[in-house]
DNA sequence: CTCCTGTCCTGCCGGC
DNA sequence: TGCCGGCAGGACAGGA
């Protein structure tokens, strides 16, 4: 699923893509994703120049020449293609915009499952926009410190691994890298969040971040359903260490070689939690 | 205010 | 072989 690591491959492959380059047409195959595609859409964004492209937690936040702007959330099967000039596109069942550029290239926002959404901002007040008023530090920046995380813990008593998925806590974790980061710090996903020592959120912050820049550096990670904006396989690539590994012995285990545990799956507000019990406390 | 549950959507997979 | 139920999950609405 796309998580900050993989929403940032995707940002990353459309900056190189279209970064400088005139939007000639917006096709729009359906009149919503998620949410309604706003009426005005299409007339914002023809004719300009798309100036720059960054992210903020899960979110793709592309800035156009003259001011105006919109985000894109790519929910959970979101995948952006990016056709070059010349290569031809051939439409696909579930895509539903297709952008087209000046120099004859296309990119298109294909999402069977239509969790994902588009919706207008601007560069002086997106800050404001409805999803980032209240969002978390950006878990790779200098605003995510142990400080910062311990603070927001010691506020909520829900349980941990449900604390991360909150995007006010932090920005852009998802049920895969909440489940690695809580394994790799060795936090039991069922204590509540503010029962985890000071120490503890300092190593875990640190966990955060590095299986956040590791999953980035290898590419993003994905289920099948996900792939590489260029259509490359890179994806696939990735493994976890207790996601998606009910039964398997975990990476720590196997290397103590002793009293080993397995990975066990539990429910959490819905939604599944990998974890190894022998691992973590 | 926080917490919890249900909702959206389609594709896939297991069971019968 | 085909059908059906369950599951996957990010964000949000609404109720407790």
């Amino acid at each position: 699923m796309p998580e900050l690591p993989e929403v940032e491959i995707v940002r990353r492959g459309l900056e190189g893509a279209v970064r400088g380059k005139k939007i000639k047409r917006v096709q729009l195959n359906r009149p919503n994703l998620r949410f309604a595609i706003p009426d005005n859409f299409q007339q914002i964004l023809e004719g300009q120049v798309i100036d720059s492209l960054s992210r903020r937690g899960k979110y793709i936040l592309v800035f156009l020449d003259d001011g105006n702007g919109f985000v894109l959330h790519l929910g959970m099967s979101g995948v952006v293609k990016i056709i070059p000039a010349g290569d031809g596109y051939q439409p696909e069942k579930h895509d539903h915009i297709v952008m087209d550029f000046e120099d004859g290239g296309c990119v298109v926002y294909h999402d069977p499952r239509r969790f994902g959404f588009v919706d207008l901002i601007t560069r002086d007040g997106w800050a404001a926009y409805s999803s980032f008023a209240g969002m978390g530090p950006e878990p790779l920046s200098n605003a995510f410190s142990a400080e910062v995380l311990f603070e927001a813990l010691q506020r909520k008593a829900a349980p941990i691994k449900t604390a991360l998925l909150d995007q006010k806590v932090v920005a852009g974790l998802g049920n895969i890298y909440v489940c690695e980061a809580l394994f790799m710090a060795g936090i039991h996903p069922i204590r509540p969040a503010n029962k985890v020592l000071r120490e503890e959120a300092e190593v875990l912050s640190r966990c955060i971040k590095e299986v956040l820049m590791k999953a980035i550096e290898s590419g993003g990670s994905s289920l099948k359903d996900y792939y590489h904006t260029d259509g490359s396989l890179g994806y696939f690539q990735h493994s976890f260490a207790v996601y998606d590994r009910v039964g398997r012995v975990c990476p720590k285990c196997e290397v103590a070689r002793r009293e080993a545990g397995c990975v066990e799956r539990i429910v959490q507000g819905g939604r599944s939690t990998f974890f190894c019990a022998f691992q973590q406390k």
